[in-house]
DNA sequence: GCCTGAAGTAGACAGTGTCTACGCCTGCCT
DNA sequence: AGGCAGGCGTAGACACTGTCTACTTCAGGC
């Protein structure tokens, strides 16, 4: 049992994810989360004084989600290092295509309130997975690991948002993103081992 | 004179750049540009039927102004293609960074149409010129150049993005975004020569 | 048995995008 | 010259939003 599935908080919180899963970032209206919790308008402003204060938590969610996927797939895939931020990438990418309102949600600074809910450090254990991954396959004359670590987060990031917003194909011809995780984790880290 | 400076959609638009690059895309509404105008709330409607449109002829505004500052660094800065590479690189970083605001309206294409505007391509001149740079670096190993251009310009987008969420400074150490555009360029170019 | 305080309700307010009906004024046609 | 049509902008309405505030309701402790 999830601590208290009955307790507004959270069932106003698991309605927002489910509805930004479902209908994308701008139908996360407070009165519609209330609505759909079957509570009036005013409740949610008990729990979370503010529209960001709610949007912040359900993306806090949303890392959450995202930190469990990227740990589920550390714990399946084979040690090699290479393989592992493979298939690092693809979890990240596919997270971003399969549930993009959230991925939109959880990078929209002007809606979330990062301070108080802490929310850019809860990216930072993804991050660090990143790192460690990065700092395992860098070599002597690649940038500093964190550096490194960085770019790699950039480019894979900027491919998921390029490819949402639809002008990466065009340009590319591209029809997947795969080429370009692939020419990514080449260009970072040196080409795939044979 | 640019057209028509008194015809009320161009000072739509012109007002709308203006609020867009001083307050940001959320202050961005119908009613706060047509007041600005000296007009009534509903006049804009005349020429942009709904806010998408208004929106996305004020983001290709946006395009146009990038385009054309990258052609200005393109006349400016000498002809090797590493260096104007680099140029091209901070120029679009810089222009992300000075015009924030404007930068995330441009790729927000939930607030945009695309279509109607052929908003997508208007990019694409500017993915031209990152492309026949790269073409020029591009090393008989490396991913082919439409991938690479790709590759490239989604690093470059993703820092843009990632440092305006303010996490890539917290997890890197870094305290500006060259050491990361360093790093992308030799990832994806080859380390600098020399 | 009362009373305090938490929890949720309900109404108001200013703001938004969109729709519609209405004036005005210009330029054209007969 | 007179009238008329159409483009342009106004003004009011509607449903919706987030926020604020006053109110009910109800459980637990003294």
């Amino acid at each position: 049992m999830d601590a208290d599935e009955t307790g507004l908080r959270a069932r106003l919180v698991a309605v927002g994810v489910d509805l930004v899963l479902r209908e994308g970032q701008s139908a996360v209206s407070l009165r519609e989360i209330a609505r759909r919790a079957g509570v009036s308008h005013g409740a949610p402003r008990r729990y979370f004084p503010t529209h960001v204060d709610l949007l912040s938590a359900i993306a806090r969610e949303g890392f959450a989600d995202l930190t469990a996927r990227v740990e589920k797939t550390m714990r399946d895939v084979d040690p090699d290092p290479r393989t592992r931020l493979t298939a690092l990438a693809r979890t990240y990418l596919d997270f971003a295509a399969a549930h993009r309102g959230m991925f939109e949600l959880m990078f929209r600074h002007d809606l979330l309130d990062s301070g108080r809910l802490r929310l850019r450090e809860t990216s930072l254990p993804l991050f660090a997975v990143l790192a460690d991954l990065v700092a395992q396959l860098r070599r002597p004359t690649d940038a500093p690991a964190p550096v490194l670590a960085g770019a790699l987060w950039a480019n894979l990031h900027g491919i998921a948002q390029l490819w949402a917003w639809g002008s990466l194909p065009l340009a590319t011809g591209a029809t997947d993103d795969d080429a370009l995780v692939r020419a990514a984790l080449d260009a970072h880290l040196g080409p795939t081992p044979a």
